[in-house]
DNA sequence: ACCTGAACACCGTTCAAGT
DNA sequence: ACCTGAACACCGTTCAAGT
């Protein structure tokens, strides 16, 4: 509970708010943010924040991005530690992805929510577009390996990534109904590359 | 403006209220669904909307099974109006599926948003079983008529209803990137049926 | 540059009281 | 049964003023 001992100036303050939100974020969702408890906790006036996010948005956003970029770290680790063949690779990413969906939730429904201020709306959707390029990339090595039939890369890429996106979705609002998350993802990964070799 | 002549009990609060609810929620998003303001545009006090339903979290789970209930209406309508071939109505229910998505983003966004009174969650868990259940049985019917595969028939309606989910997410959030949907969604279809039967 | 403190308009929720 | 009106605690946002 004891708060620094920073004279005036926080010196971090925009770190420090950011980390919180996402600890109250993952704990209370979207709604059991707030500016006023955050500026409480990090043990500055509740005006301080707008400092450094212009409204509750600002930080959302931010949050937002941030996920994003993570979330492509993440599946850029799955994708180099997998095993090096385009179909494991493939059922690597898919596994990242429903992985990061089950522990981070509440951040995940933030990233895709369509909820971004006009200007943030670009960073936002740059930072999603980082995940894409991945899935992108590993298609055209898989095509290039002769592994999958031809075709527009990023058009089948796109596909490739709803797929897993909706999985993680379904997994992460408790919608799979019993069904072991591997089993599914797996079973995902498996039909899709199938469909892909074939055509 | 003008409001009815209702001298005190206003007679139809909760279908007003939910009606009001429901076109505010597809202009402002959840952030601008407000209890007050919906009493206000229904002309009756603050404290009215409480009798029907118990906090705002109720009102938005209300929201949200109605949601799928008409989702699943939808589906049903798609794939009575299909020719009837398996892999007709398999790419009629995506179809549907993505239309619905795009005509009710935010109702899309509430309904999976993993966010449900204890109480209600069983109800609006059961209402979402539904359009999964229209998804099996047209499973079951090609794997009958031999078109796909053996295999558990829930398990493949699962990952075919989560790839339909992850496109119609992705195309409602303009994450598309100016892919035409029609073209996404026929070549997920596509390649997840190929997948299938090859099985 | 960064933060405070007061002020404003708006919430959700509760509860005695009215019809 | 259904609704009102006042009350309470909490917001987000703004803005002059302090260091």
């Amino acid at each position: 509970m004891s708060v620094a001992e920073q004279p005036y100036h926080h010196g971090s303050l925009r770190q420090v708010l950011l980390a919180r939100a996402e600890s109250t974020l993952e704990k209370d969702g979207v709604d059991g943010l707030s500016l006023r408890q955050l500026a409480r906790e990090a043990g500055v006036s509740h005006a301080a924040p707008s400092k450094h996010f212009r409204d509750r948005q600002a930080l959302l956003d931010a949050l937002a991005e941030s996920g994003f970029l993570r979330l492509t770290a993440a599946l850029e680790r799955a994708v180099e530690e997998a095993e090096p063949h385009a179909r494991a690779r493939f059922a690597a990413l898919a596994g990242a992805y429903v992985s990061f969906a089950l522990e981070h939730r509440e951040l995940l429904a933030l990233m895709y929510g369509n909820k971004h201020a006009p200007g943030a709306a670009s960073q936002v959707v740059e930072a999603g577009h980082a995940s894409m390029d991945l899935t992108v990339r590993i298609v055209t090595e898989a095509q290039a390996a002769g592994d999958i039939g031809p075709g527009d890369a990023s058009r089948i890429a796109l596909v490739a990534f709803a797929t897993f996106h909706g999985i993680a979705t379904l997994a992460a609002g408790g919608m799979l109904d019993g069904a072991p998350v591997d089993e599914v993802v797996t079973a995902a990964s498996d039909t899709f590359w199938r469909g892909l070799a074939q055509a």
